[in-house]
DNA sequence: TTGGCTTGAGAAAAGGTTTTCCCAAACATT
DNA sequence: AATGTTTGGGAAAACCTTTTCTCAAGCCAA
């Protein structure tokens, strides 16, 4: 099996242990040591390194028995190459970066864990920095990246109209948006969430709704005027009743509050509620209840955002809108994958569909 | 200010676009085409790249002239170490990984922020990678973390009793485990969890409260009985009536239904309740308002996690017991660093202390 | 002036891999 | 037998930085 005789005198000590380990064992050799490097496959089995090379990534010629013997010998001792080699090589460090300000990771973690998805089988890690609100963070962070020659930065904000403290122009690396976009030429990923309120306020009127109200976060968000624009479409379009939304915070407080608003007036009484967030929408059911008025009974109820741990544990559990959240991450890395591999893209928005999770906060499904 | 001729000759036609920047403008000049390298500083400085080396590292020797204008001109250029270069060197890379399993991110989260603040003003970059529970997905992970050669490697789970789908035993690297230990030579932080449950349960001693109950999670919860004996402990240095815990799940539903196992019977009602975490605590705090009992008037509860989007959304707010999880983070993340660094670091558990966070749910604060 | 010592700075190796040549040997063609 | 052509494989440069070694020049003392 050995080749000729390849100068046993040139060997180190670390390289003559797993020399010693192999004689004894078949198994790959756990190497406690030092890593083992190409020159070590090299030299056991007798080659140069380039063609040592050549052998374990197909290219360049040889014989077949070559290759082989070189890849046995390759995959016996463990060798993995060193991806700081390489990159320096290509110019290329299969390694992006996560900006995010998201402390509780309610938007960045499943994004993140859409993008690591979508990137670990091309073998690419992902580095997490949370910026806070902070420039100072935020350029420490970014000048580490790029120190460690990242391929590309993905940049996520928790609301598209309003920016991380961090300027990313002109970065000598792709650098792609979600849920932000700071430049018109900037391109970015962001959810449909007219469309998603299309889909919401549609359930209810498919379901026999007639006054639906819409309660929903502060006039300071982009995403709450698109959406209180769909839901006023959708209800036009159906020949329904128009109320105004109610704005106010996102909290559930301020859910229980709007059911005030809504049932004590004079005004006819809603038979359902579009609301602006999942926690909003819980405390609209809370208050219902409290006035002895069933969901979905006497009126519906359906939220937005669908985070589970709090659309779950509603009583009954919410129906709600979800943003795709995981699809859009992995979108977003393909993406600037391809960027990375030099394919150009076109500048602007893309918008990702949303999707409806039915529960029991609206009554009978559609279909049931 | 130039020194004497260096070769025009030799520079490349990126190089000399830099020089032709440097020439009409005296800011550090915005490199968009080629990184900024030694040898451009070195050139552009009139001295060898190892002279260069030395004059921005503080090593070696030369007058302070030349070190000066040295640094002068990378300052200029807006020169930037190549890191895969120096951690190819010095077989040092500057990042960690962290290996998670937790999808929403409720512990890893703090735990990151804390690792990532400790480590960012060292330069350290952090690779999120959630395994979920894979096997698969954790060595790929695990693989190409230690392909890039990171320094080193924090891995947490979400119950200290349940480990990650992935062997991290004879690594090359140093580990270091957060809420988990897979066997007891390694090094762990952990939250004081029995600690945590006696600043409750003392909490609600001093404030009067005489007959209280425990509800917490699942028996296969290891923290679970920690917390438990501790609560028997306080109660009884308290000279108080001991009821056993009513285990269940770690949900809203759970507390809504245990507070019907502890008000229906006959046995004499409790005045507070210990809940195991936040989303039980609010469900036993939905429940009492059900019955018409008035929290904290009738019923002090107290819960454990402080997790504020839930605690703070409770009416009234929750006081909480806190894991203080970002100064685990950070701890564990400094030893690492220090490990990274070669000191030595006894193996075992570090227990580290929880901090009680008062709001509204047990009455007047001790001081109020 | 010679020998020794300090000072300032450069050459070269190292780190691990990939890739571009290049070269011998083997084979095929007239 | 002499000339092309393929084949298998190696040498060396490149990526960028750090560090060790070396060396010439300048200085001092004798």
């Amino acid at each position: 099996m050995a080749g000729p005789h390849w100068g046993l005198k040139e060997k180190t000590f670390s390289q003559l242990r797993i020399l010693d380990a192999m004689a004894s064992d078949d198994q790959p050799v756990p190497v406690f040591s030092k890593p083992v490097t190409l020159r070590d496959v090299a030299a056991r089995a007798g080659v140069s390194v380039a063609t040592a090379s050549k052998a374990l990534n197909d290219q360049g010629r040889m014989t077949a028995k070559t290759r082989e013997r070189i890849r046995e010998t390759a995959r016996h001792l463990g060798f993995r190459p060193n991806s700081l080699a390489q990159s320096l090589l290509r110019r290329r460090s299969f390694t992006v970066g996560l900006l995010t300000n998201d402390t509780y990771g309610r938007f960045s973690l499943p994004l993140m864990s859409g993008i690591s998805d979508a990137l670990v089988d091309n073998g690419v890690s992902v580095f997490l920095c949370n910026v806070e609100e902070d420039p100072r963070l935020g350029q420490l962070h970014v000048d580490a990246m790029l120190d460690k020659r990242v391929d590309g930065i993905i940049a996520t904000g928790k609301r598209i109209d309003r920016h991380l403290p961090v300027d990313l122009g002109n970065l000598r690396v792709p650098v792609i948006y979600a849920f932000t976009q700071p430049d018109p030429d900037a391109i970015a990923f962001v959810s449909d969430d007219a469309g998603g309120a299309r889909l919401a306020v549609e359930h209810l009127c498919r379901l026999g709704r007639k006054r639906i109200a819409h309660v929903t976060g502060p006039a300071s968000f982009a995403v709450v005027h698109a959406r209180a624009q769909a839901y006023r479409d959708v209800l036009a379009e159906n020949g329904l009743p128009v109320t105004e939304p109610l704005l106010g915070s996102w909290s559930e407080a301020w859910g229980h509050e709007a059911v005030a608003h809504l049932f004590d007036g004079k005004r006819e009484r809603p038979d359902a509620v579009f609301c602006g967030n999942d926690q909003i929408a819980r405390g609209v059911i809370d208050a219902l209840r409290e006035r002895g008025l069933g969901v979905p009974g006497d009126v519906a109820v359906i939220g937005f955002d669908n985070w589970e741990i709090v659309a779950e544990a509603t009583r009954p559990p919410l129906t709600s809108v979800d943003m795709n959240l995981v699809a859009l991450g992995r979108e977003a890395g393909l993406t600037l994958l391809s960027l990375v591999g030099g394919q150009p893209a076109a500048p602007g928005i893309r918008k990702l569909p949303c999707r409806l999770v039915v529960r029991q906060s609206c009554g009978h499904p559609p279909d049931g």
